[in-house]
RNA sequence: GGAGGGGUGGGUGAGCGGUUAAUACCAGCAGACUGUAAAUCUGCCGCCAGUAGGCUACGCAGGUUCGAAUCCUGCCCCCUCCA
């Protein structure tokens, strides 16, 4: 692809703002390495689709040649980060970072590129930092110009409380900016305030003010709120493929564009076209919602993981088939005995939370013994002499690596442990 | 230093002596339907218990009541405003 094609796909698709536009282009056409700054909090390690708009853009940007400084945020991790949540977080320790840090970066170089990506800890600057320190940097801001961000001044004005600390850490995160001398600086359009913040410091300090990439908030599947994941609404870079899969299954209707546009590679003609389609009504959006589903998958998990999830998706969502793998439990006689009734057994499989909540799905018509539906609490008698389902109605007869579903997703196959497998309970 | 507000089920957040296992919304689960695990509709949504009933629960510890999440006392924590 030519270059300047190469430059107008990353910097107009999925691109919420650059500040500053011309210039950030006159720099990559410069031809000089830049360095691409994103910063993390290690409070919250999972990466989620949300998260990956930008850092496939930091990607592109890669393959021309640019560099990443990855920031750990494990000082400002510590204050909370104001956008959106008022919530003061509880301080990680110092293992605790750690750990975050290694999850997120095996997360994150799913994306990235590991080789052209420099890791930098905020400790190795705020360690150091003493009272001095701290007033000098604190100096170079007024009040006002923190109080410009709506977030402090709404919650003021509402009378809900600001932490002091909440104030330090657009400071803190713009002098990561002035540490490793950042040329760009990515992140989520919700973050534009501290980066802002950044380019006011570099400048103070006599460094040219950095570029700023905002990428769009990607809205997560309930197809309302921007993707996090306290809203439970998000899929993240670690689910297996077919969980993968049936989550985006799940995306509202009207994301499906924005999902192709922020996340995948599809060419924007071929987005014309599912465009025009989807406004005349000739393509059942299910249809574009699979592909869209094979080209994440596929993203994360290779073409045959796709292909496979795409597949057991048809079969089993669609045509409600049974699944081909099925967790399998061997039960001793004993705990079969004891759980005595269909709830107990589902709840010793853990296939509920509680007897009472075995019981509800019972009433609900979601239990299923070997495709039969329960529709009582029926005792089981354990043997497999006659054909399942026999009893007279109030007992189930168990047999022997017969199949239990629970409601549309859980299934589990249970044997018995095989020497008492014959024995009828009296 | 002074005045005031608040801590409720996974999350927001009502209730302010019994009719409250505790309104509502979100999330979650199930069923129906369908174009999908979308949307929509219906139901469920503390634990135990064969429809009764029992137990546990509204920051912590006591107390007053036949009876408290609701009143009192002490403690812990959080917040706002005025200085």
């Amino acid at each position: 692809m030519p270059i300047h094609k190469e430059l107008d796909r990353i910097l107009k698709r999925g691109v919420a703002e650059i500040i500053i536009e011309d210039e950030f282009r006159r720099l990559l056409e410069s031809g000089k390495p830049l360095r691409l700054k994103e910063g993390f909090d290690p409070s919250r390690p999972d990466i989620h689709l949300g998260h990956v708009v930008g850092l496939r853009k930091l990607r592109q940007l890669q393959d021309l040649g640019h560099k990443v400084i990855l920031i750990v945020g494990d000082w400002t991790a510590q204050i909370g980060d104001p956008s959106g949540q008022s919530q003061t977080r509880p301080m990680l320790t110092a293992g605790e970072v750690q750990a975050n840090a290694e999850t997120y970066m095996k997360q994150f170089f799913k994306v990235v590129d590991r080789e052209r990506t420099e890791v930098r800890w905020q400790s190795e600057w705020f360690g150091k930092f003493d009272l001095a320190d701290v007033i000098r940097l604190t100096s170079k801001f007024t009040v006002a110009q923190i109080m410009a961000r709506e977030d402090f001044s709404s919650r003021q004005a509402a009378g809900r409380p600001i932490a002091l600390t909440e104030l330090l850490y657009p400071l803190l995160q713009a002098y990561d900016s002035v540490v490793i001398e950042a040329d760009v600086e990515f992140g989520g359009i919700d973050q534009k305030f501290n980066f802002l913040m950044g380019r006011e410091l570099q400048q103070t300090v006599g460094q040219h003010p950095q570029q700023v990439f905002m990428t769009p908030l990607l809205v997560g599947t309930d197809g309302r709120m921007k993707m996090s994941k306290s809203l439970g609404n998000c899929i993240t870079v670690e689910d297996p493929p077919n969980e993968m899969f049936g989550r985006l299954m799940s995306v509202a209707d009207h994301l499906i564009m924005d999902y192709f546009e922020l996340i995948t590679d599809v060419p924007d003609e071929e987005l014309v076209g599912f465009r025009q389609q989807l406004a005349s009504g000739s393509v059942n959006p299910m249809t574009l919602k699979k592909r869209l589903a094979w080209e994440i998958v596929c993203q994360f998990h290779g073409r045959q993981a796709a292909g496979e999830a795409a597949h057991r998706f048809e079969k089993e969502v669609q045509m409600k088939e049974q699944p081909d793998q099925i967790p399998e439990h061997v039960i001793s006689f004993e705990r079969l005995s004891e759980a005595a009734t269909v709830s107990g057994l589902i709840y010793e499989l853990k296939l509920a939370g509680s007897r009472g909540e075995a019981k509800r799905l019972i009433s609900q018509g979601a239990i299923e013994v070997d495709g039969r539906r329960i529709s009582s609490d029926m005792r089981i008698v354990p043997g497999d002499d006659l054909a399942n389902g026999g009893g007279d109605g109030e007992e189930l007869i168990f047999r022997h690596g017969g199949v239990i579903r629970v409601g549309k997703r859980r299934w589990a196959r249970i044997f018995l442990k095989e020497e008492l497998s014959n024995v009828r309970l009296a």
